[in-house]
RNA sequence: GCGGAAGUAGCUCAGUUGGUAGAGCACGACCUUGCCAAGGUCGGGGUCGCGAGUUCGAGUCUCGUUUUCCGCUCCA
């Protein structure tokens, strides 16, 4: 009951947070005038710089701190082969079906390998029983060959499962259908045989190249962006004259047709990652891997996320090209769900390019005086998912005292200050007074070079505190007639709405240290 | 994709057994206002998601469609 109670309550956060994004300027839902499209958002104003910043502090964090870390911006169309060799054109390609009884969704060749697995297993029963009764005389290929229940059991399995081979290599997805009716295959939770066609779902987007038509000209939109990296290795590393081990980082859109893409931000379809590829020793992949989970880890929390809000996540089946795999989840609104991925991807991505494309993708090794195919450890962070993971934690609602002294809420948006889209709002204490706005424009169009700064001069100071307060903005300038004395303001926190009183020349630098990203860095080499 | 819920002004919502659209906030103008939102006066704004049907008449009933949210699956 009380679980109830609770998820109720963060079903209510999650959408006061969709909603105060819209309503100040972060996040607009794709193409509204025309009904929006499924699961594909705009940033907004605040939105844009907010994301940016997080985009800065990731990338210095990455490039700008390391020097054998250098970065990259890949073209999203890559050559057709590029996806092939990846894994992606297969893996990427689900035949799904949806039971109608239960609802329930499943792989189709998953659920026919079950089946074939069923008569394997029968065979096995078989020829153990026989080896049983026949105990050390027991010829098993003899018998293999002769019994006419493992014949024709056997002899299935090998029909079958060529088929489904057939059926997955053209992607024939009615074959796949009649294979379910044919083998009565039922949905293994309720037993009901009630299904729906199989239909293919290929989680990548493609296009069309120019005027080349068919399956010569197609042109995927990349799922992630690492490929780009992999097949500009030896570019990079040759221009740069990177020994190993070395990194690579990109910040890119990537798309992917999710079949259900949901809970706002969080799955898009077009979506932004920012990922580094570090390329390592064969064999020391283990240490750097270690090495790179606590570093990322120490990046989430020297930007405030609350240690019990993050944990890590191993995986529990690694994919095609990994040989460790781990996330670090979030504590979003709606669960701990992942928001960052550190893979070590062995060197599957560089052998396969080297293979499909014929080209070397060794690197020489002057200390070992030999070549190898470097190792790599990736960790890739959704950008989308990490703005998301920043605004939730953010936004809250506080009791203040108002202008009476009586309780009154208000809602503001606790951004750590160096990567608030805002820095710092400047404000006269009223609007019909000539000296007071001049004075607040100057500080305004002086500091507007060195900081993002905003000026509003609209409805009665606490109001325009309030609406600042909304935005994250942590500082505010308020110029007001003993400004007009001797040259001092005052300066507000947004999270102690404490003010004091500086002189005008100080304020931007004050501003500026206070929201300093070298702030986040420090507090990482410490964590 | 399947099932459930919802869509009325920029936002949050009301709208009775079908009878031609309402509030608060926000917005614009003027007044007021010496530090933490919602003081006064006046004003602008909605073909009720879209399309059909039933009806003399549909925000309200029926069907279709679309978008969002919640479950099932996958992932950054």
């Amino acid at each position: 009951m009380s679980t109830k109670v609770k998820s109720q309550s963060q079903d209510d956060v999650f959408k006061k947070l969709v909603a105060h994004c819209k309503e100040y300027g972060f996040i607009y839902p794709s193409s509204e005038v025309y009904d929006g499209l499924s699961a594909v958002y705009d940033y907004g104003p605040y939105g844009v710089l907010l994301k940016n910043n997080l985009k800065t502090y990731w990338w210095k964090s990455m490039v700008q701190l390391h020097e054998n870390i250098v970065g990259l911006d890949c073209a999203i169309f890559m050559h057709p082969k590029t996806w092939k060799a990846s894994g992606h054109v297969d893996a990427f390609n689900d035949p799904l079906v949806d039971n109608k009884d239960s609802k329930k969704r499943y792989r189709a060749d998953v659920l026919i390998e079950n089946q074939l697995d069923k008569i394997e297993e029968k065979v096995k029963k078989e020829v153990e029983k026989a080896a049983k009764r026949f105990g050390d005389t027991f010829d098993e290929a003899q018998f293999r060959a002769t019994n006419p229940r493992v014949l024709e059991n056997q002899q299935k399995y090998d029909a079958l499962s060529k088929r489904l081979g057939e059926a997955m290599r053209t992607a024939n997805m009615s074959d796949l259908k009649a294979m379910l009716e044919e083998l009565e295959i039922a949905d293994p939770e309720t037993g009901s045989r009630n299904w729906t066609d199989v239909r293919q779902f290929n989680l990548m987007f493609y296009t069309q190249l120019g005027n080349i038509a068919g399956e010569e000209g197609k042109l995927y939109l990349r799922p992630e962006t690492a490929q780009g990296i992999f097949v500009n290795f030896l570019n990079v590393q040759k221009s740069t004259r990177q020994k190993i081990p070395f990194g690579i980082a990109q910040i890119g859109k990537a798309f992917r047709n999710e079949i259900v893409a949901r809970q706002f931000i969080f799955r898009m379809r077009e979506f932004e990652q920012m990922e580094m590829q570090f390329f390592v020793r064969p064999g020391t992949q283990k240490e750097w891997y270690a090495k790179w989970k606590q570093a990322r880890m120490n990046w989430h929390l020297a930007l405030g996320a609350p240690q019990e809000k993050l944990r890590f996540k191993d995986h529990d089946n690694l994919a095609h090209y990994a040989d460790a795999a781990v996330d670090i989840q979030y504590e979003f609104p709606f669960g701990f769900k992942e928001l960052e991925g550190i893979h070590s991807r062995t060197d599957f991505d560089l052998t396969a390019h080297a293979t499909l494309s014929g080209k070397k993708m060794n690197y020489f090794d002057p200390e070992l005086n030999e070549s190898y195919t470097p190792y790599v450890v990736e960790t890739s962070v959704g950008c989308d998912r990490m703005f998301l993971a920043t605004l939730s934690r953010a936004l809250v609602e506080e009791t203040v005292p108002d202008a009476q002294g009586e309780d009154s809420t208000r809602i503001v948006l606790k951004i750590h200050p160096a990567i608030a889209p805002i820095k710092c709002a400047i404000l006269p204490l009223l609007k019909n007074k000539d000296e007071l706005t001049k004075t607040a424009l100057e500080i305004f169009n002086h500091l507007k070079f060195s900081v993002d700064c905003q000026y509003d001069d609209k409805d009665a100071i606490g109001r325009r505190y309030r609406r600042q307060d909304a935005i994250g903005t942590p500082f505010c300038i308020t110029v007001d007639f003993e400004t007009l004395e001797n040259q001092t303001v005052t300066i507000r926190d947004r999270d102690t709405l404490k003010q004091d009183r500086i002189h005008i020349k100080d304020i931007e630098r004050i501003v500026l240290e206070k929201t300093d990203m070298r702030i986040l860095f420090a507090k990482m080499a410490n964590t």
